[in-house]
DNA sequence: ATTTTCAAT
């Protein structure tokens, strides 16, 4: 179902407020998590859903999500009949922050347990991954490992957000000053959390310079 | 130079 209410777009202000990557984002005590969920129903057949999450009673948007994905995907689980017909979903989420471990951890272990889903996650700003030894990005270290995709917002994503979840009133998106800087050191982080400079490597590779 | 972080009050 492609057309949605306003009610369920995200207010401009509210997108702009939480998803800005700003270096010191204070006061953004809420996570969003919008959403695209695209479910393979025959061999050229797709629907799409899409909404979007925020953190409440203390629950991360995460394990929220989790919570309804079983709403979301049905027939992530099978179909119940003799066959066990797993639907393949792939899901594509845009969070405001990225996950605190503990969400790694149970995303890492639902995950495992549904081959028949691939995640992409796209995240605003790095939740405490100023640490070298920071648990946060090992979390990442770990969904990596288990297959999914990581990626820190660019303009096109954001972009794509304001077409997609926001209530936009046919206004375009417009970027605040330093989002392409912000973006391009935090992919610069992210990817070193998530390539740690191993020795090894580095030595082979200048053995075959020669050096 | 330093600032923040899925609150708590």
């Amino acid at each position: 179902m492609i057309t949605k209410l306003d009610s369920v777009l995200l207010p401009k202000k509210k997108f702009i407020y939480h998803y800005k990557n700003m270096r010191w984002a204070k006061g953004r005590h809420e996570t969003y998590l919008c959403f695209v969920v695209k479910r393979r129903v025959g061999p050229d057949s797709l629907t799409f859903d899409f909404g979007h999450l925020r953190n409440r009673n203390g629950c991360h948007v995460e394990i929220l999500f989790l919570r309804y994905i079983g709403a979301l995907c049905p027939g992530l689980w099978g179909d119940g009949g003799p066959e066990e017909r797993r639907l393949s979903y792939s899901i594509t989420w845009f969070c405001s922050w990225s996950p605190c471990v503990n969400c790694s951890m149970k995303l890492s272990q639902f995950l495992s347990k549904t081959p028949n889903l691939r995640l992409r996650i796209f995240v605003s700003r790095l939740y405490f991954c100023d640490l070298e030894d920071s648990m946060e990005r090992e979390g990442l270290r770990m969904l990596k490992r288990i297959g999914v995709h990581i990626t820190v917002m660019k303009y096109k994503d954001y972009f794509y957000c304001w077409q997609t979840f926001v209530a936009r009133n046919t206004s375009i998106f417009k970027a605040w000053d330093g989002l392409h800087q912000n973006s391009v050191r935090l992919t610069r982080k992210l990817s070193r959390i998530l390539q740690p400079c191993e020795t090894e490597d580095l030595r082979d590779a200048f053995r075959l310079l020669g050096l």
